[in-house]
DNA sequence: GCGCGCTTTGGCAGCGCTGCCATCCCGTAG
DNA sequence: CTACGGGATGGCAGCGCTGCCAAAGCGCGC
């Protein structure tokens, strides 16, 4: 068992490994049960240190540690070393609970998401979580699953810390959370969504745009007789609205989409599968697909390889958010990109910044979407 | 434009949606900076109402307010009517902050994971973050990106929010961080690794038992001459972990590795198909690719797709985690399956549990894995 | 040697809430 | 009619920190 190290060392660890420390991973040292939280529980630890200790230990006052730690305000460099030496030798960590109380400005940044099962909202919580983190900000995550009451009590939830902003995904929302945080005094941002009125600012995309642009792709391709599939519409609002884009352009050529497929589900491959299976078992002469997501799509497209149908030329697929993996298929997906960590970035910028700019910033911000034609439409 | 509403109402929506409110979405309503954010800096709106505010308005103390609105001790129902009344009317949202503070218990909960970029940590985020919601915790998260200096950053920032548990992923830190947590007085619990001493808790499974199945799979299976195509080990211990236990069943057989490509990049299909690539240029006779995880491995599945090798004839592999995507495919990706989901539940649990039991619950949880044979190996 | 102006420092009142304790009120038993 | 027990209620001292202000220290010019 000398392999471990062996990797951990060639590749320039820089962790403090137990596996390097310890007598190697595979020996189990059993730490047990006594030897950690059992013990603390019996013997209370003292404390901890606050900055009054800090202030005692250093000999100064406590508003000369808390002006040190924060380098806020003026103080000697010798100060500064008792200070720093005594917080140190105290193993002081401040409490930001209570600074914040006594500041009222809040270092945290909420976000409501509806879904993690995708790696849509992690791309966002990415970008922002990166942008915040730079700033000193930290971010307080809550998943709505996609149901409106769950949103208003995670806004109601957030709101209670008194974070500096709230980003909240879409702009549907209950009366009562649009209530809440319209009178809230939080700064609030909502996301990948600009097709209506934002509360104060929306950074994203116009979901209906993205509809019509694939439908303008799939006609200047040459499709007519087309079907959708996708997940379940109620929820996900910027689903429809895109579909509402798609169908608008249809309509305007006179066309109408050939068949419609709503799995009852929540967006996945297994559902995308289903649904264009149901599809081909339906509606014949189906020349193309447009499916609520990527997602979706990938499991048209595995069907579409398993039963050896040969895309764009059987059948042509079209997506949506553009996935790393969709780049790397036989035939790359056709499907529209979207900026997603860019836009966490772009939100976590407007949720820490001070405004006081003149002329302000427009309320929309529109980072746009990029079509990508790929192979299979 | 009446689709979008058409379809909304279909669906049932219950959202609020300004789409349906107002004067259509298309309409492009310009809510406009001046309505907005800018309003709210001009005329500074009234401080948020307090527990006093409520009190003075229901006509009683502010300890009956807060035992009403917590439910916690005794008062009468017509008390109750009035608080609650006084604050419905005065939009009295409570200040956790404060709460916490004076309780000194907090409902925070932090959550330091090293990547957002595929779905594994989104996946045990979800089960967390769904766990936590339903005892009324919040998870506050921090993202390290491999990177133990940041890692340590990110827990110092945690802790400093006195978070009632705080879960990290794996088991090496930085010496600095495990300190910090070990004498933090936090119930620290580390999750997807069990492969050494933890700090208190650990929920996942070992690592390094899922490197030897994976290779005695490959083994029974005929393979001999088998290559790894991973991604930068240095930074991610538990793939290093899988690896070295991969290699010591075959150093077991008297086998080694034919060949070994460590792509210098995060994970990724794109990195998966570059180190494929590589390992076909250059070694000859390969009959197996382990790969350190299932985004790699589908870049080399579909590598193999676009050159027409068959799987697993020609070439086998072999990926870990098993995700979604693996299961749809043509011919399934062989791998081992890793309740995410669960351990971030698990953790929950644990994070939130009194532990007034007796007898105490073991310090490891292994929630296990399981290998799903597939079609390519 | 004195006064001025600046840097450095300490004291202390809150921030909004909870927990503890004293008080009050009511129904009921004696 | 009085005493007693328990539910219902209010008062108030903190929780640990920050912001404000007063005070002290310090260097320098005259």
């Amino acid at each position: 068992m000398a392999a471990l190290p062996e990797i951990l060392a060639r590749g320039g660890a820089r962790w403090d490994s137990p596996a390097r420390t310890g007598s190697g991973i595979m020996s189990e040292r059993r730490t047990g049960w006594e030897g950690n939280i059992r013990v603390d529980d019996r013997v209370p630890r003292p404390p901890a240190a606050t900055l009054a200790d800090v202030a005692a230990a250093a000999g100064v006052g406590e508003s000369t540690v808390s002006r040190v730690l924060r380098s806020h305000g003026s103080f000697s460099p010798k100060t500064r070393e008792r200070v720093m030496a005594a917080a140190a030798r105290l193993g002081y960590v401040p409490n930001r609970i209570a600074g914040t109380l006594a500041s009222s400005g809040s270092k945290l940044v909420g976000i409501v998401i509806p879904s993690l099962a995708n790696i849509v909202f992690p791309d966002v919580l990415r970008g922002a979580s990166q942008s915040l983190e730079a700033d000193g900000y930290q971010p307080v995550i809550a998943v709505s699953e996609y149901d409106p009451l769950r949103e208003e009590q995670s806004i109601a939830a957030m709101l209670a810390w008194r974070p500096a902003a709230l980003m909240v995904a879409g702009l549907e929302h209950t009366a009562q959370a649009r209530a809440l945080m319209a009178s809230s005094g939080t700064r609030i941002i909502e996301l990948m969504d600009l097709d209506g009125p934002s509360i104060h600012l929306a950074v994203g995309y116009s979901n209906l745009e993205v509809g019509r642009a694939s439908a303008r792709h799939l006609l200047a391709r040459g499709y007519r007789r087309i079907a959708y599939v996708g997940h379940d519409l109620a929820a996900d609002t910027r689903a429809a609205k895109r579909l509402a884009g798609f169908e608008q352009v249809l309509r305007e050529q006179g066309l109408a989409l050939q068949d419609r497929e709503t799995v009852a589900a929540p967006t996945s491959v297994e559902a995308g599968q289903a649904g264009l299976e149901r599809v081909l078992a339906r509606a014949k002469g189906v020349e193309a697909v447009y499916f609520s997501n990527d997602d979706m799509a990938f499991g048209g497209y595995f069907l579409c390889l398993s039963r050896g149908i040969v895309l764009p030329e059987k059948l042509a697929l079209f997506g949506f958010n553009g996935l790393a993996i969709g780049r790397v298929l036989p035939q790359p997906l056709s499907t529209i990109r979207t900026p997603r960590v860019e836009i966490g970035a772009a939100a976590a910028r407007l949720a820490v910044a001070p405004f006081t700019c003149d002329p302000p910033p427009d309320p929309r911000l529109d980072l746009g979407f990029e079509l990508v034609p790929g192979g299979t439409a």
